[in-house]
DNA sequence: TCTTGATGGTTACAAATGCAACTTTTAACA
DNA sequence: TGTTAAAAGTTGCATTTGTAACCATCAAGA
């Protein structure tokens, strides 16, 4: 017996609950990776891989591109140069901003860090027709884009 | 120019990152109901919900439905007692647990939410043709069940 | 030049979470 | 019966994160 107006309706096929719950269990495997073998939090791989994908660019910068917010950002950058993977460069003409760049080490972690995500990636969606993948992300743009 | 050895990868077709930001954009819609209009956390719409739905249970049978951790449950579960959600009723068998039960406002709380959260479920999914739902939330139970 | 307002970034504080340690009660069994 | 181990919850601590307030610098105009 249940205790519902709308006895149909279960958690488990509540959207935002099965995303989540697909969206921890996608995260796990990856965030071992970053974590275990690079000590970074999520958002400092994320900052590494803005910086290695598109070159130099200043915290604001990473912040329109990748919409973390700036405090986040602030934290990130500090453990990532704490780690070594990047520098901060002063500007002459603006000593409020510096322009962000990563050491040689950096680079070989963004290098590194990438094709693993890129394995990763194709081991998850292996599990999914070429049609269904298509449908999925799709989908999944959709619903991120609103 | 990109930096990548891997140039057609980008984080925006990442799976993990991909699912993150659809489950972070599906949430907050339904996370604006629960908190404004009832002042919840996740988990306690959570238990609520089980409660409701199933019926009065302790916190370890909550536990191993939701799969939610012991101390976040407890916590939880305190704060809905304070709200006058729910009441514990002790057994006299075992003094350790107690059955969890949905006071009259509790119950209100779940029609309403549960109402709503279907309500919500169909504006998200109205974005999609049917065969498109089917493929996406099998997808997505597929990817949660690893 | 001086003031006012905006911008880039950092820090302080509070809330939320995970992990481990702990308390109480029960069960097992020597 | 007395000791030990397990189970049900709770709490403490350390980490992460969001919000707001904050400092320093720059731009624009009076």
């Amino acid at each position: 017996m249940t205790h519902s107006d709308d006895p149909d309706f279960d958690l488990a096929d509540f959207l935002p609950y099965l995303l989540n719950q697909a969206a921890e269990a996608a995260s796990l495997g990856f965030q071992n990776i970053y974590r275990n073998d690079y000590g970074m939090l999520r958002t400092e791989w994320r900052i590494l891989f803005h910086l290695g994908r598109y070159g130099d660019m200043t915290a604001t910068e990473i912040g329109k591109r990748s919409l973390i917010h700036k405090t986040k950002i602030s934290r990130a950058v500090t453990a990532l140069e704490e780690k070594r993977f990047l520098m901060r460069k002063d500007f002459d003409s603006d000593r409020r901003s510096a322009s962000l760049s990563l050491t040689a080490a950096g680079r070989t972690a963004y290098r590194k860090l990438t094709k693993q995500a890129a394995d990763y990636d194709r081991s998850l969606a292996r599990a999914f027709s070429a049609e269904e993948q298509a449908v999925l992300r799709k989908c999944l743009r959709q619903l991120a884009a609103r």
